[in-house]
RNA sequence: GCGGGUGUGGCGGAAUUGGUAGACGUGCUAGACUUAGGAUCUAGUGCCGCAAGGCGUGGGGGUUCGAGUCCCUUCACCCGCACCA
């Protein structure tokens, strides 16, 4: 073996560590560039193949940019507080911290292996005390802040307070619970510190309330609902149900409006957006009050069709409607009861899975605000009460649900469409006129939703009104490995600590909650916590979205210990210019952290307030994983191509005992004892054949390839070449060993080019011929191009026709050479290292400036031009240059191969296209 | 149901604005060379056909001198959301 990457590898990555070749450093005589990964949790499982992937793109990337002259700055850290290490701690009793640094430095030594070029000088980990007590900083700016609608951004407190002091809250317009009373300066005054104190939770951006959330009793905590997949908890599958708790919240929804606006400045996946677009889920529509029959309320429901006002046969309510008690009549009242009861008692999963129409009627009457007839007010559980107002108009001729209902109950429709049949199923459509519906009739659907809003506001019966279905963000957690809350109590009153004190991660006797059920943090006395103010501590502590949602700010100034982020840190590397990751995070991560950068924003602390303008979604390397076929109630396997004629179980066996699908038997066997006399029907070539399928890795299906493996036997080089080389980042693609070997050899192949059959370095002080400048400028240009449009994989096949071509010109040298070492670097870091100070240069590779491309030497003296007849190729032919249009075709026309092609026959047209094609008409 | 994405050889994939479909790599078939290697080199390899020729980018239709690429329609698979009023 000629080339020894281990020993190269491990040269340069000394090397690098030694020289801190990758640290960077503010440079305002350079243009910067941020490209950022998506941290990872370091789970302890390790790195597969699958992780490296997005980070060797952005390694590449960043490599790339550097040698473009750009200051790059990119950094790596890890996301290390999380329910995984949690879990292990509640099993082993291993403090979560120790079981976390174990896994972190696993990660670093597979990262270290594959040659990146973080700064690893700013490297941060989120359960850090020193990182985390930024976290609770910005949650102490969020609690000091309100959302004032007229500025529309946040403001701080203070602001708020000195309002009140002047005119109570009559002229406040700022996001709030829609609850608060009305209050005067006289009553802010006279109220205690303690009501002042409650009533400005209402407005603050973090804030404590009662409210429902998904809550899993298995996890012991509570759930976002980003957190919660198909009714179950994302971690674990376990059931989610609704329960009302006290918690912190963030008014997420007070950035509602500009969470939508924002993404049109950002180059992100149209399925990214439209993802976070649909979670917003923004509505406009009117809010509608129905004055009650017998009682002085109103009733407030939101409808995006007011001009089907005039079909509204009855009102719904959902079961958690706060005046579903007042509005039971006696007579409803046992009914009633059972129905919330039982609605109550229903799992996210069983609503999403039960779309039976259920429903109860209250006995009570509204009045309609146009017609003044009665309509009834029922309940139903298909009215959500975390939508809109918890309560619908029910127009079952126009909207499919009340339909539905009508129809279950035996309601009698109202039909407002004209010449619409509304027996069979609703009309959902907006192509109809409107009939029996007064001063709407005749018109259409849009012209009588502006009119039916015009009066509807005239006259004092609502308020056209935007909706959104996004909620407020639950920040609670009812465990232990996250961030505690900078927050102690008095009474009932939650308080924040002073700016300079921090509250850290208090020692438990165990990582489970209290006998009475309150979170383990509960179990820590005065004395283990370093803060303890107040009659108590909060004991809850932040989601795992706390910290990931500003740690690309902290890369910028990782060591300040004096602020989160120096603000002249944050002006001169700005917004993360390139962010690669997973779309997995398109609601969770992706929309909190672009909410606190606008947050920060507004406060004035960062200049910019969209966090990740361009960025990237990797697709997932699904793993290949291979079977054996075992004789039922047996011992014996039979290879795959026979497997037909036995009944036999499938069963996983481990990827590392095969090779191209042939089983090593002897590793088998050794595997587990009960295959240690295991018997083998082979096929007829006396090998055993394994079975395969391409699935995600797991290892449960033994199917992971560990980058680590490739790297000992490949080396890093050939790894970072062959994970570009499968396809385009973005798409999901299934892992396959084979074709590693033919990336390995390209880099022997380019190996050999410059050294002699004796290994020794040989390189040509030539004078490059006019070919050699073209093979190596057509490179130069193609991978510019490619990796400025971020298509990774073709740089690969660009690298291999250029290190064929020159091997077939026999080119070796010097100038050529040394061009191609540097465009090859960021692909290869180790081999271009060492073969560019063979090349006698005296310092990184890494400092080489990316060559200039040249088009004069892709200048050609012939074109090759396709000669098609009706579209279909029929033969080439190479002419001048600088031949015209009509002399191209004169060409042509007199070439034997056009008069076989004629048969004869006149050509109806000849295109010619200069420089590029000709078609031939028959 | 709504929104987004993907369909090209045995396999991974290439084809930037419509202009030689299958680059590059694997795999396969022959052969050469050896200090038998995960080596190197040569030739072949989309499908049918001895050939001439025909057919080919999920299917059908269209625009065009020319369509993987543009338009219409349809199918399959993947992802997200899903009683959102």
């Amino acid at each position: 073996m000629q080339y020894k990457f281990q020993a190269i590898e491990k040269k340069w990555q000394d090397y690098w560590r030694k020289n801190e070749t990758y640290k960077v450093s503010k440079d305002t005589s350079k243009e910067k560039y941020y490209v950022l990964d998506m941290f990872p949790y370091p789970s302890g499982a390790g790195l597969h193949v699958g992780h490296p992937l997005g980070y060797i793109a952005s390694d590449i990337f960043a490599r790339y940019k550097r040698s473009k002259g750009f200051n790059v700055l990119h950094p790596m850290g890890y996301d290390s507080f999380g329910l995984p290490t949690e879990q292990y701690a509640i099993q082993t009793g291993i403090h979560p911290a120790t079981a976390t640094k174990q896994n972190i430095d696993r990660y670093r030594n597979q990262l270290d292996q594959i040659g990146f070029s973080y700064d690893w000088s700013r490297e941060i980990q989120t359960s850090d005390p020193n990182y985390y007590k930024w976290t609770q900083w910005i949650f102490k700016q969020l609690f000091d802040s309100y959302y004032c609608i007229e500025r529309d951004k946040a403001i701080q407190i203070s602001a708020l307070i000195s309002d009140f002091e002047k005119t109570g809250n009559t002229k406040t317009n700022a996001a709030c619970d829609d609850s608060i009373p009305q209050f005067s300066a006289s009553d802010w005054k006279n109220f205690s510190k303690e009501e002042q104190e409650k009533i400005l939770l209402n407005y603050r951006l973090a804030f404590l309330s009662e409210t429902w959330v998904n809550w899993c009793e298995e996890l012991g905590t509570v759930l976002a609902n980003d957190e919660i997949k198909e009714g179950l908890s994302e971690r674990g599958g376990h059931p989610v149900e609704q329960k009302l708790m006290q918690q912190w919240s963030l008014r997420i929804t007070a950035y509602a409006d500009r969470l939508i606006s924002g993404l049109e400045t950002i180059e992100w996946s149209e399925s990214i957006k439209d993802i976070q677009k649909n979670w917003i889920g923004k509505s406009k529509g009117v809010s509608i009050f129905f004055n009650l029959e017998n009682f002085n309320n109103k009733i407030d429901v939101f409808t995006t069709r007011p001009d089907t006002i005039f079909g509204v046969n009855f009102i719904v309510l959902s079961p958690e409607h706060p005046l579903v008690d007042q509005l039971t009549m006696p007579s409803q009242k046992s009914n009633v009861v059972e129905y919330i009861n039982k609605a109550k008692l229903k799992s996210e999963r069983d609503r999403e899975i039960d779309k039976s129409v259920t429903g109860v009627f209250t006995g009570s009457f509204a009045i309609h605000p146009f017609t003044g007839k009665k309509v009834a007010i029922w309940i139903g559980e298909y009215v959500l009460a975390a939508y809109g107002t918890g309560a619908v108009m029910a127009v079952p001729s126009g909207d499919q649900r009340d339909w539905n209902f009508a129809n279950h109950f035996g309601i009698k429709i109202l039909n407002i469409f004209k010449d619409i049949d509304v027996s069979e199923n609703a009309y959902e459509d907006k192509n109809a006129s409107i009939t029996n519906s007064d001063f709407l009739n005749g018109l259409s659907v849009k012209k009588a939703i502006n009119l039916a809003i015009y009066k509807i506001e005239e006259g004092g019966l609502g308020k056209g009104k935007i909706n959104y279905r996004l909620r407020d963000a639950v920040f609670s957690r009812q465990r232990y490995w996250g961030e505690p809350f900078p927050v102690f109590y008095k009474g009932n009153v939650p308080y924040i600590l002073d700016d300079n004190k921090n509250v850290m991660l208090p020692p438990v006797d165990k990582y489970l909650p209290t006998s009475s059920g309150k979170p383990p943090l509960a179990r820590a006395k005065k004395k283990d916590w370093n803060v303890y103010e107040g009659d108590r501590m909060e004991t809850n502590i932040m989601p795992g979205w706390a910290g990931s949602s500003w740690y690309f700010l902290r890369y910028m100034d990782a060591n300040n210990d004096e602020e989160f982020c120096a603000k002249e840190n944050s002006d001169y590397w700005g917004q993360v210019d390139l962010y690669i990751g997973g779309a997995e995070h398109a609601v969770g991560h992706l929309l909190y952290s672009r909410f606190w950068t606008k947050f920060l924003f507004d406060r004035g602390f960062i200049s910019f307030d969209e966090p990740f303008k361009k960025m990237i979604n990797q697709g997932m390397i699904l793993g290949r994983s291979s079977f054996v076929y075992r004789v039922k109630d047996s011992n014996t396997f039979v290879s795959f191509d026979k497997r037909k004629s036995y009944e036999t179980t499938r069963l996983y066996v481990d990827i590392s005992f095969v090779e191209n699908d042939i089983l090593d038997i002897e590793a088998f066997r050794n595997w587990r004892a009960e295959y240690c006399d295991a018997e083998f029907v082979f096929s007829d070539d006396g090998k055993y054949l394994c079975g395969h399928e391409v699935e995600k890795m797991s290892k449960s299906k033994y199917n992971v390839q560990t980058p680590d493996d490739l790297v000992e036997d490949f080396g890093a080089d050939t790894l970072r070449l062959y994970e570009m080389f499968l396809g385009p980042l973005e798409q999901f693609k299934p892992w396959d060993v084979k074709g590693i070997n033919g990336v390995h050899n390209f880099l022997r192949k380019f190996w050999r080019l410059v050294h002699d059959s004796e290994n020794n370095f040989s390189i040509s002080e030539e004078k490059p011929s006019k070919e050699n400048y073209k093979t190596l400028h057509k490179t130069i240009k193609k991978v510019e191009e490619e990796i400025e449009r971020h298509s990774f994989n073709t740089v690969v096949s660009t690298f291999m026709i250029c290190v064929n071509e020159l091997t077939d010109q026999k080119c070796n040298n010097r100038e050529i050479i040394s061009g191609f070492t540097v465009v090859l670097s960021s692909y290869a870091p180790h081999i271009s290292e060492e073969i560019w100070q063979k090349l006698g240069n005296k310092t990184s590779v890494t400092s080489a400036s990316f060559p200039n491309f040249n088009s004069s030497y892709l200048i050609e003296d012939e074109i090759t031009y396709p000669v098609s007849f009706n579209g279909k190729t029929r033969f080439t032919i190479a002419l001048p240059f600088e031949m015209t249009k009509d002399e191209v075709e004169i060409e042509i026309m007199k070439h034997e191969k056009t008069l076989h092609y004629l048969k004869g026959k006149l050509p109806k047209k000849v295109i010619v296209v200069p420089k590029r094609i000709v078609n031939i008409v028959i």
